[in-house]
DNA sequence: ACCTGAACACCGTTCAAGT
DNA sequence: ACCTGAACACCGTTCAAGT
């Protein structure tokens, strides 16, 4: 019924050459958090594993539940770093451009570990720098003369536009990097089918095309609701 | 770091007692995603396997390899069931209501299977409901008046917001059952570290009060950008 | 105190063999 | 032609035992 290829499994599993033994007594829930994100950096959100963390590790996989009382944890201890990310809130002074800013900063983090994008997104949210971001913004949104009711309502708008964006393109970036891995698998998505579909034919032209672009068009439509 | 509570799995595996026997010859891809519906209904997206889906039409788990290429390719196409929905596209000729209603049909689908929406919004889209629907909408906004390139940026505008808050939404009902069948898991979502974070604090009266109603707000917000 | 190792109860998928 | 059954190479997690 679908088009639907291949998957994005299996190819690479596993972590290559553990770098170091790591010795009785330093296992942390940082170093384990630092491999976590290295066997994902290198191998995607599949290859990471119990298994795949002890053998990076050079440690037994059971280990780690001294430190994680699940997976599930670690996994959003990581999605908390992610939506992090590296840079410092926005504070030009410019509210507007700030939350915009601060938006962009969530995009790029997310979409610097396509494959694991789905996965984070399908944890419930509450880590430290989520509540952080969040408050950033309605601060910023209170700032341009709107109600905490207002703010509220048009910071969930964007979020949840924002997660929604994000979450289509991390899709098509890891599905890029699977065919690229292994070559001859067609994508779909792409090729709508746009017979019998007229209107769908004539979007075909403008979807896709750059798509920071095309997330900041979003933003745009989203922020014409605030004053200016 | 996170407040990370326990987790949706385990509780409840496998499906209960096969119904019927499926004779040798009948099975179909309609037959399994009839089954596989089924055991998402029963005991949500966790409860489904190749092993469970044998079991409930008593057949080899393998024997489902006749008919579908993975077990992705079947998540695909009750990703399009689910999208498609149980009622036909809206057409009153209010185009402003039609889109408005078509939204709430994606929504109201994809919320009667909380469990499943993560799993089917981390496949990439491409089913005949997602681009009949797709269609529809940008028919729409073309008849409010709006050039191809205005349409597909306002419809992707509109999908994207729609994902992000049902996927939010989903989210917490998929938590709300799991605390009930295993009580006294606390929620961390919505408690969140309101002290040292006071926009945030000033908001929370606002959050999760009435998701259809705030799901509303967002598309109002959202189309306010569209020509009346 | 911290880690190991065996074990438990599962996965998705392949393939030779049966009917 | 269609299904079975054993097998492969994995999972996350628990718990008694070791150091």
């Amino acid at each position: 019924m679908t088009a639907a290829d291949d998957d994005e499994q299996a190819p690479r599993r596993g972590a290559p050459a553990p770098p170091q033994r790591t010795p009785r007594g330093t296992l942390s829930r940082e170093v384990l958090l630092d491999a976590a994100m290295e066997i994902v950096r290198i191998g995607g959100a599949d290859a990471f594993s119990m298994r795949a963390l002890g053998g990076r590790l050079d440690v037994d996989p059971t280990a780690f539940y001294r430190h994680f009382r699940t997976k599930n944890e670690l996994l959003d201890a990581l999605a908390d770093i992610l939506i992090e990310g590296d840079e410092p809130l926005p504070a030009t002074g410019n509210a507007r451009a700030d939350l915009r800013a601060s938006l962009h900063q969530l995009r790029h983090s997310l979409l610097r570990h396509p494959t694991m994008a789905a996965v984070i997104l399908r944890r419930p949210p509450g880590g430290r720098a989520y509540w952080a971001r969040a408050n950033h913004a309605l601060g910023l949104l209170r700032g341009m003369g709107l109600s905490p009711e207002e703010a509220t309502a048009l910071y969930q708008t964007l979020l949840f536009y924002c997660l929604g964006h994000v979450l289509s393109e991390a899709r098509a970036v890891a599905a890029a990097v699977a065919r690229d891995r292994r070559p001859g698998t067609p994508t779909s998505t792409f090729n709508p089918p746009a017979h019998q579909l007229p209107d769908l034919a004539a979007a075909v032209p403008f979807l896709r095309s750059d798509t920071l672009t095309q997330f900041d068009t979003g933003l745009d439509l989203i922020m014409r609701a605030a004053p200016a």
